[in-house]
DNA sequence: CGTCTTCAGTGCGATAGCGAACAGAGCGCT
DNA sequence: AGCGCTCTGTTCGCTATCGCACTGAAGACG
């Protein structure tokens, strides 16, 4: 494992040849993002793009009518700031930092200069980006389909894999809001996941007992998500 | 507009430097695709990709208990298949003909080659994939926020921009299928739409009387699904 | 002309999720 | 200790949607 705050802990970052990293390297900007802290705006230009190393950011979508839904989660698999590349320059919708989160920033310019030259680069931000649509489609059938039950088990492991330990910092409401259900559903559901012994929590602080009991309640989104993201960016660690 | 069989009726052909669009044309294959054919199926290969300039074809995954959701409609104005320059090669979903469509077909190795060239083609295929990420993100809320009423209009309208005329042939069992819900639920908004005087139906064919009534009666989604993708792919008819 | 198949319309009980309102519990602050 | 804020638990009535079952109407076909 690379040493704790080396860039290499992002895994689009690790899967750079030496020479594309290390053109990279000297533009890269360690950096802070405390929670709740919003990444870019929904129509907005953005100056940098992240390259997460710890914690989470997810991507929201909100309504005329104030109502929100979470599109998808990055965590150091990843980076915010897709449209950039892909000829948008913008996306119509947030990014919001949901639990304490270190980044490398890259400014948007030499991004797009070194991801035009095509390259290990440029392929597995492609890689990512479709990691990304999967997520959403599935996001998509998940909302459709799905009890609140069931998601709320997606939601909690596709955060736990993002996170160290199995503790997330995160109230229902917040949960609620992500999930775009009320608050109560999700108390609702979190009591009966408590009851069952997979899961524990108080203010605002989940603790994940039972992941494999977790697993067996959500639906297949969550298998379904981790399969392909796998399968597009492999884990560093294999040999 | 180009002559009614040719490769510039696609909007991403059309977006093409002359030089770009004569290197593809050789490999360019007109055909004729049947109602319900399906274009690739979840996770296999494929061995084109395919410029629709005619017609209908819907993103569809479909659940393990069998239920199914329509991701996203492409028309004359993409590709199917994108996957393939995406890295993964194969996606988690299946695309159908849904309405007679006639579509360019090309080899997928001929595709990849062109597009790792860089160049405009690459930039309007990711501008494109762009706006399909937006047209399944805003599915993800539609599924999630709006009623059943608000998605037939929707619906509607998006298979309305990508016919010639103001009629579509789909029954109301098929249209149930793409939105994810019951046929009965589609029985029921029909209803209301028809006694409103926006459209008329019977067996399988439905006919839009009032455009402007439907896009007050949708939801938000339609017309931000729209705006972004004239954003990213502007009409070729503008001046 | 009668028979079949496909589409659309309807009714009914069950239920998941909604909105609003309120009660209690844990924690920080003074 | 006492106050106030945030977070969680619970209730209640309401509505949209579900699943199921059946009817009727339109066309296809022999």
């Amino acid at each position: 494992m690379p040493k704790e705050s080396s860039p290499l802990r992002n895994r689009i970052l690790a899967a750079l040849p030496a020479a594309d990293y290390e053109r990279l390297l000297p533009h890269l900007e360690l950096i802070e993002l405390p929670l709740g802290h919003s990444l870019y705006e929904s129509g907005a230009k953005q100056p940098y793009v992240y390259f997460p190393i710890e914690g989470i950011v997810s991507l929201l979508y909100i309504t005329q009518t104030g109502n929100s839904a979470e599109l998808a989660v990055v965590g150091s698999e990843g980076m915010i700031g897709i449209a950039l590349f892909m000829g948008g320059e913008t996306a119509p919708n947030r990014a919001v930092v949901q639990s304490k989160c270190r980044a490398y920033r890259l400014p948007a310019q030499i991004l797009k200069t070194q991801f035009s030259e095509g390259g290990a680069l440029q392929l597995v931000l492609l890689k990512f980006t479709q990691a990304l649509i999967t997520q959403i489609s599935q996001t998509a059938v998940c909302n459709l389909h799905h009890s609140v039950d069931q998601q709320l088990c997606r939601w909690l492991l596709l955060s736990l894999d993002r996170l160290p330990e199995n503790r997330l910092q995160m109230t229902q409401e917040l949960i609620a809001n992500m999930l775009g259900v009320r608050r109560q559903g999700v108390t609702e559901s979190a009591r009966k996941l408590e009851q069952d012994q997979l899961i524990t929590y108080s203010r605002g602080l989940i603790t994940v007992l039972d992941r494999p009991g977790l697993e067996k309640r959500s639906c297949e989104c969550y298998a379904a998500v981790k399969t392909e993201t796998d399968r597009l960016l492999p884990q560093p660690s294999a040999p």
